[in-house]
RNA sequence: GGGGAGAUACCAGAGCGGUCAAAUGGGGCAGACUGUAAAUCUGUUGGCGCAGCCUUCGGAGGUUCGAAUCCUUCUCUCCCCA
């Protein structure tokens, strides 16, 4: 398999530098991505690159996974418009060992000769004088090259400027690529489209310094059809970390994904062969409420990034959400099913005595739940039809009674069509 | 250092003594339509015991029967000149 060729078709590459076909073809090669220890997760907006890293892995290459303990203490001015809070080291490291964790899903770090490394900066910065830093890398990028940078210009045209270190960011990353170049034979660096000026630092660095030839290549970044940002949902970013957010979560975000969307992310997301895809997106547009593109995306990576068994569960769970599911066929679910139905639903708890004899609808929704953070809110939305109780419409003046319970203590709150709620009455 | 402009709800942005819980647009949320899509249309978007009341227009004081609107002062932002 062709890694060029293989990102190509896929829709991955937005610019390489010249050589890098060659390169590649040539020998097996090592390339790397970094990734940001920010958090104990990374998110779905790190799955492109993942994915780079996956398909450089398959193609025989040798992949390295980079965590930026220490450019991630500075922060990279790259797309963002106010200056980073800085990190400490025991958070750092902390964040590291999640991310290695996540990585191992997706990559081979054990077998065979191109088995994915993963490098920490930390281990080679941190022992790193500044006068050492200065004389070593700074010295051989002028300031002029640096400042020519689209990601400090637009700093240093807004009005909060720019600091010293978020503006040393770019040699911190272009020397993490000449360390890697030289110790550990990495002649690649890969990212998103907004890392070239980052990325390209670090082969000026390569070639004026140790008189190498690295290269880099990024892929354009992933956009929605409606302009908003990728990767987040009412409640935030998406992680892969089953515990921020839950499997089932996981796969609706996936399901949900609009038809302009759902073509884009199949290739860029899974590794549906091209035939696969073109077959899914031939039968998607014949029968376009079938949704076959989304589902087929939504498993591919809900079983990759969780198991198995996480999607077969949340398949079920939407099923009896969003199916043909009645109030009928919830009160047929016995406990255990339920609970493993709505594992991935906020749950809330309140006394049974509350509801002995009958207790106001926006009462409950509100002080006993807090499933509304206001009463004008929750009526509001009754007024409107939006909410249901055990799949049922309630409006203004509903009572919640005792023998509403499903299995005796249970209650499915649901506001508007997406969000559910499950109340445990003990 | 000198001069000027400004700070209004999630954001942008009107209002410039009462009729202002505050125009308009965007965003959010919900309803209809659908395919748990898109587009569209509709409603809604400070709180509450909701035909009424309470707390909001950068902070603190003041004038007034009455202030987002006037005055004083503080803080912060932007622009121009040096």
């Amino acid at each position: 398999m062709d890694f060029i060729e293989e990102l190509r078709w896929r829709g991955m590459i937005h610019d390489m530098t010249p050589g890098t076909e060659e390169q590649l073809s040539k020998e097996i090669t090592a390339g790397y991505i970094g990734y940001d220890p920010t958090s104990d997760s990374l998110h779905i907006g790190n799955l492109a690159s993942i994915m780079m890293l996956v398909h450089l892995q398959r193609a025989g290459h040798k992949p390295f996974a980079l965590v930026g303990g220490a450019t991630g203490m500075i922060g990279d001015p790259s797309g963002k418009s106010e200056e980073r809070n800085l990190l400490d080291e025991t958070t750092l490291r902390h964040n590291q060992e999640g991310i290695k964790k996540q990585l191992e899903k997706f990559l081979d770090f054990s077998h065979g000769h191109n088995a994915a490394e993963m490098v920490n900066n930390f281990d080679w910065i941190k022992e790193f004088s500044f006068l050492q830093f200065l004389r070593d890398v700074g010295k051989h990028i002028t300031v002029n090259y640096m400042m020519a940078k689209d990601s400090v210009k637009k700093r240093m045209e807004s009005g909060s400027g720019i600091s010293f270190t978020e503006f040393s960011y770019q040699l911190v990353q272009g020397y993490d690529f000449c360390w890697l170049f030289e110790h550990k034979g990495v002649k690649l660096q890969m990212g998103g489209s907004d890392q070239w000026g980052n990325i390209v630092t670090g082969t000026e660095l390569i070639r004026r310094k140790l008189g190498g030839e690295a290269y880099a290549l990024t892929c354009p970044l992933i956009t929605k059809a409606d302009g908003g940002k990728f990767g987040k949902s009412e409640s935030g970013n998406v992680w892969l970390d089953p515990v921020k957010t839950s499997p089932y979560s996981f796969y609706q975000f996936w399901l949900n994904t609009t038809d302009a969307d759902a073509a884009e992310y199949i290739k860029k997301f899974t590794l549906l062969s091209k035939a696969e895809i073109d077959l899914l997106i031939r039968q998607h547009q014949e029968a376009p409420h079938l949704r076959m593109l989304q589902k087929a995306l939504a498993r591919d990576i809900t079983i990759r990034v969780h198991s198995e068994e996480d999607y077969q569960a949340a398949v079920e769970a939407s099923e009896i959400l969003f199916g043909k599911g009645t109030t009928e066929t919830l009160k047929k679910l016995t406990e255990d099913t339920l609970l493993a139905v709505f594992e991935g639903v906020p749950k809330s708890e309140m006394a049974k005595s509350e509801i002995t004899k009958s207790l106001d609808i926006v009462e409950f929704l509100t002080d006993f739940t807090h499933i509304f953070p206001s009463k004008g809110e929750a009526r509001r939305m009754l007024k409107e039809g939006g909410v249901q109780i055990n799949k049922e419409k309630a409006g203004e003046g509903f009572s919640i009674t005792a023998n509403l319970l499903l299995n005796g203590k249970y209650l499915l709150v649901q506001k508007g069509k997406k969000n559910y709620f499950l109340v445990k009455v003990v």
